[in-house]
DNA sequence: CGTTCGATGCACT
DNA sequence: GTGCATCGAACGT
């Protein structure tokens, strides 16, 4: 079942929290690639230094302020397209980055796609569980693009469904790759995924279990 | 093991 | 002109 608008026009941290599990799923012409999600951050408000919108409304960030339910893609570093899905009721500023996933089908053009990455040309092949860790890996695997901004997750090309998957324990902790913010516990992993992304082979990620963060300042 | 740093393009000041 | 919600190679310990 494809997750509803409904799903997405709730607060911010519930929604990251129950993305894990459900399945990102990219229609193309070369084929369709999925992945589970094993890793989300959330990014809420005007209020919050590392969001986007802390600047105030601008052209890059406009479908921060739209409804929910629809995909935000930006470039970054020139170089990476990251995919968010947006969050809570219009003129809300928030969504939930995705950062890595369990790849589910389409592995062989997965494989491909990262191959193709100019600075992966004559590289050994990713892994399996790497294919899709990290933001930007992800992106190219499963060819999402900036061509699919502000396109609808509930139909089409670009969708998240609920395939009743188990999750397990998850853990949340302090987003990464920012320079503000990092106060706000507002990342949340399925513990122990081989697909996360992150610091490798750390000492158990201190991290606590449940429904919201320990602390959460909204 | 760990840390540094270049590639790369565009929005924003 | 500056600075990224990154990636991965190169180098140091």
């Amino acid at each position: 079942m494809i997750l509803p608008v409904g799903f997405y026009h709730r607060p911010t941290l519930d929604v990251a929290r129950e993305l894990l599990g459900k399945v990102l799923v990219c229609k193309s012409p070369d084929g369709v690639a999925a992945g589970m999600i094993v890793e989300a951050e959330a990014y809420i408000g005007e209020e919050d230094p590392a969001c986007h919108a802390a600047v105030g409304r601008t052209a890059r960030n406009a479908p921060l302020y739209g409804p929910a339910g629809l995909a935000y893609v930006y470039l970054n570093y020139g170089l990476h397209d990251m995919v968010n899905a947006v969050t809570e009721a219009a003129g809300h500023p928030s969504a939930v980055l995705i950062r890595a996933l369990e790849p589910v089908e389409g592995l062989a053009l997965m494989r491909r796609r990262r191959a193709q990455a100019p600075w992966r040309k004559g590289k050994a092949a990713v892994a399996d569980h790497e294919l899709c860790r990290g933001p930007g890996n992800l992106t190219r695997a499963l060819g999402i693009t900036l061509a699919d901004n502000l396109r609808p997750l509930t139909r089409g090309r670009l969708t998240i469904r609920d395939e009743n998957l188990d999750v397990g324990p998850v853990a949340w902790d302090s987003r990464i790759g920012i320079r503000v913010g990092t106060d706000r516990p507002w990342r949340v992993t399925i513990s122990g995924n081989q697909c996360v992304s992150g610091v490798r082979s750390r000492k158990s990620q201190c991290g606590m279990l449940g429904d919201r963060p320990r602390s959460s300042l909204s």
